[in-house]
DNA sequence: AATCCGCACAACCGCAGGAGT
DNA sequence: AACTCCTGCGGTTGTGCGGAT
């Protein structure tokens, strides 16, 4: 496969992005939407990559990201999936409404992995996250204001690990109703839960990259916070009470998950995807 | 008060793989 | 089939902050 020339180094910035940029980054997609990230930066009059851009918006300026310090419960949940997945982030974000995979590696890294080593599995963690941001009481004042700018959506709350939903979208630019709220999820089977949960990886990332885009090419000058919100999965998710099986049985169903995975260890081979 | 150290997290880099030609 | 382009992913690094010494 080729491999993309990486992006023309001379005379394009990089580090942190400054309040300017990251308006103009959010205008302009609010405006054209992203149907091609290597381009971005030149229409936009950005000096920075393409790669650079598409990182900071889905990291950082995506009006569905979720801040604030991860619940438990989150945490329980990537913990239960990194043992099944592995560094799949992408994946384990996908069933994290409003993560990033890059956040969810950030936290794995430093700290869950330490909590795992040290086999505290108990009630309190170590000292963290008691402010996420340690830098966002400064810097990060300015740059959450600007991601405000184009969250049309309250910032989402404690009540919100409720309504984690095991096969869902991190990325809201797109989802299906019906297919959100078919995706149930049956913890007696541990077939459907690999063939759920590697269905969920391609079969997201396909339609999420699709209909996203499309909604931006089709409506170039729509709102894009009125067009992520009206399919907002979480609205959808609300809406139906669909519950999210960790939160709903996660601490009791430690035998559960140990029964699936080593139900899944006496497989004779999985499949490849 | 100054320095050191660890933590948190944004951002970068290289690679893999799909899509298009 | 072979090639290029583009995107997404995972690993790693850089930087700023707060607490400890």
């Amino acid at each position: 496969m080729g491999r993309a020339p990486c992006c023309e180094k001379m005379g394009l910035k990089k580090g942190p992005w400054s309040h300017d940029e990251d308006q103009i980054l959010i205008s302009y997609i609010q405006q054209h939407g992203h149907p091609n990230w290597r381009a971005l930066p030149k229409h936009a009059g950005l000096l920075r990559c393409g790669k650079s851009c598409r990182l900071r918006w889905t990291n950082y300026l995506r009006p569905d990201i979720k801040r604030g310090n991860f619940s438990r419960e989150e945490e329980d949940t990537i913990i239960h999936l990194h043992e099944m997945l592995g560094n799949r982030w992408s994946v384990i974000a996908t069933n994290l409404p409003g993560r990033t995979d890059n956040e969810i590696k950030n936290v794995w890294h430093t700290y869950l992995k330490k909590r795992l080593e040290s086999h505290e599995t108990t009630s309190h963690a170590p000292k963290r996250h008691s402010t996420k941001s340690k830098r966002a009481s400064s810097d990060k004042n300015s740059e959450e204001s600007i991601v405000s700018q184009c969250h049309a959506q309250p910032q989402l709350n404690s009540h919100d690990e409720e309504q984690l939903v095991y096969v869902q979208p991190s990325c809201s630019e797109s989802s299906s109703e019906t297919e959100t709220t078919t995706n149930s999820f049956d913890v007696a089977k541990h077939e459907e839960i690999k063939h759920e949960t590697f269905l969920d990886d391609s079969f997201w990332s396909e339609t999420l990259s699709g209909e996203g885009d499309d909604i931006m090419e089709s409506n170039p000058t729509t709102n894009i916070s009125s067009v992520e919100f009206s399919s907002s999965p979480l609205k959808v998710i609300e809406n139906e009470d669909i519950r999210n099986p960790y939160t709903d049985c996660h601490m009791g169903s430690i035998d559960l998950w140990y029964d699936i995975f080593t139900r899944i260890e006496e497989l004779p081979e999985l499949p490849e995807f």
